[in-house]
DNA sequence: TTGACGCGCAACCATTTGGTTTCATATACT
DNA sequence: AGTATATGAAACCAAATGGTTGCGCGTCAA
């Protein structure tokens, strides 16, 4: 794994509006392009823009079928977002947390409240200082 | 509830890798601008900058005391989050979803487990298109 | 084969973002 | 009183963002 520079990563993806809403939208059904766009006041090309950086974070997926560009959403990528906010669910949490932790201990694998809870960001917080 | 207008969303002060740091390094425990710029390669007005974005998001809460602004982390806005994640986990969960909602239940209270589940983005949802 | 459709790309633009440096002010120390 | 510390505010900057329009190209349908 040296390849994907990954310009765009989940928790910026998730940032905009538009783009969350773009999530609901694909998350309902595949779309197309123009199709996807006919729900947003902007233009197919700024839609398009968004889709990109969805598929760059690796939310959507695009598949060619003929002249026209699927979409679909991709929600793995939200397992990063989701792990990233379990550390500080204990902030809010008390009671029933070891008990959810337990029951969801089969989704996250890396996730075994073992130690004492490693940091958040590790995740791969490039951490571009510009 | 006319006030605040927010110009800072969660989904928004939690995209900067920065950002997240400032948040994880607070959650330990509460501290004064400068303390915790020295943990930051860039400046102190920069990191107090980011502050204000978090502070504006509800991330944290600050307080003076003498010359100096004590700054702590306040999680609850991240249930907002949690409760848009709330909406995908279906994609991926399937098994134990059902009794982990219902484990989870006293601490999410819109979050009933009951109907079709409603929309993830209609939270504030401002999706300003400038 | 000639359009019409679907879509990405390029160029351009205004605004926002993440930084910096400099300055002002309030509080603490001696 | 005079100095050092802590922080915010202002001005400035380069780069990133979110948009737009126009163009070119592949694909489907007459």
């Amino acid at each position: 794994m040296s390849a994907s520079p990954a310009k765009h990563d989940v928790f910026q993806a998730i940032a905009d509006p538009t783009r969350r809403k773009l999530l609901e939208l694909l998350s309902e059904q595949e779309m197309a392009v123009t199709t996807i766009s006919s729900h947003f006041p902007i233009s197919r090309t700024a839609v398009s823009k968004h889709l990109r950086i969805l598929s760059e974070a690796g939310l959507v997926k695009e598949q060619k079928i003929g002249r026209e560009t699927r979409y679909r959403m991709q929600p793995e990528p939200l397992r990063e977002l989701q792990s990233w906010l379990a550390y500080y669910e204990r902030f809010w949490e008390n009671k029933l947390h070891a008990l959810k932790r337990l029951v969801e201990g089969e989704a996250s694998s890396n996730d075994q409240l073992s130690g004492p809870r490693l940091a958040p960001d590790n995740h791969r917080s490039t951490t571009k200082q510009s």
